[in-house]
DNA sequence: GGTCCGGTACTCGGATATACGATGTCCGAGTGCTATGGG
DNA sequence: CCCATAGCACTCGGACATCGTATATCCGAGTACCGGACC
């Protein structure tokens, strides 16, 4: 799995806690937790693309969330970084060869099936996880942490 | 996800029709889809040393299964194949940068938690359903299969 | 005829190339702020 | 003093390098079979 549905997540939490009054610029986000300002960035233009946020550009541009954080589920933030494919690709490698039947029935792939299953209980799990959940998580271990977070964008310059 | 998960999939459901009498080349699997031999050998390796399958040097040699199908999971070819680590790597980035709160919080990165609780259900899917299964499911659909994969491997020279 | 022995062909196993996607960087287009000059 | 306007700084957005891993290939080590020679 990709790095940046982790810079992702991080970034919509932070995003959560500082309100949508204001955009937040990724090279402010980025450096929240010293990462590539440029790269974040394009994990972010992903992310609004997906519609999870809104960007603008321009002095005092940046980027906010697009709908409140009880609206937005791991599984959208994940999509949005990763693409909406299945993890597991069926090639159909039972029809090639010699071994084929020939005919090319039309009873799925059992083991495509199989793993999609799976897959799907992972996407549903990640469906039922909004980023409002984590962030009240988050609060209930560290309640400090929303307006640490707050006072270090207001404060910093970078 | 791999490709070669879907190839070692195909493959022990193979040597499971054929059964655990005799050993079957890494070659002759391959040939069967006319998947890349080498490569294809290399996938069986990892599934050997996993245990899931025994392998035999020399003539009359190859792969077999190395226990009965119903205690072979999808989960253990994924592992495998995939390795053991969870999908989502936590870098722990909460702790980067001048945003940290200087402790290292024992509390757990709740965006780990909530990643590994998607993934915990992927693999609870994946351990419940076992190469027997999809066997069987296959045989419902056309019966003539195991048949079939069993003539094909018996009369092929390749 | 039976048994031992050397050669051979076969198979796995890991070391070695290659291609493609993730990772990281850079520059241009657009936009809002700001300062300056005129009314 | 108020407004129009030109310049500027800031930000996103996508095009361009670089790196690591999945993919693919190849060759060496070991082993069972087969044929022949010897007892």
């Amino acid at each position: 799995m990709n790095e940046g549905v982790e810079w992702a997540v991080h970034s919509c939490l932070n995003l959560a806690w500082l309100g949508d009054e204001r955009a937040v610029p990724a090279a402010k986000l980025a450096g929240f937790y010293e990462l590539p300002a440029a790269y974040l960035n394009k994990q972010l233009q992903a992310l609004a693309r997906a519609g999870i946020l809104t960007s603008t550009s321009g002095p005092r541009g940046g980027f906010r969330l697009a709908r409140p954080p009880e609206k937005i589920t791991l599984m959208d933030v994940v999509a949005a970084i990763e693409g909406e494919e299945e993890a597991f690709r069926c090639t159909e490698i039972r029809h090639r060869g010699g071994s084929d039947s020939g005919v090319r029935s039309k009873t799925p792939c059992e083991i495509h099936t199989s793993m999609r299953k799976a897959e799907l209980a992972w996407r549903r799990e990640l469906a039922s996880q909004t980023i409002a959940d984590i962030a009240s998580s988050v609060e209930g271990h560290s309640s400090a942490a929303p307006e640490r977070v707050r006072r270090w964008f207001d404060d910093t310059r970078t």
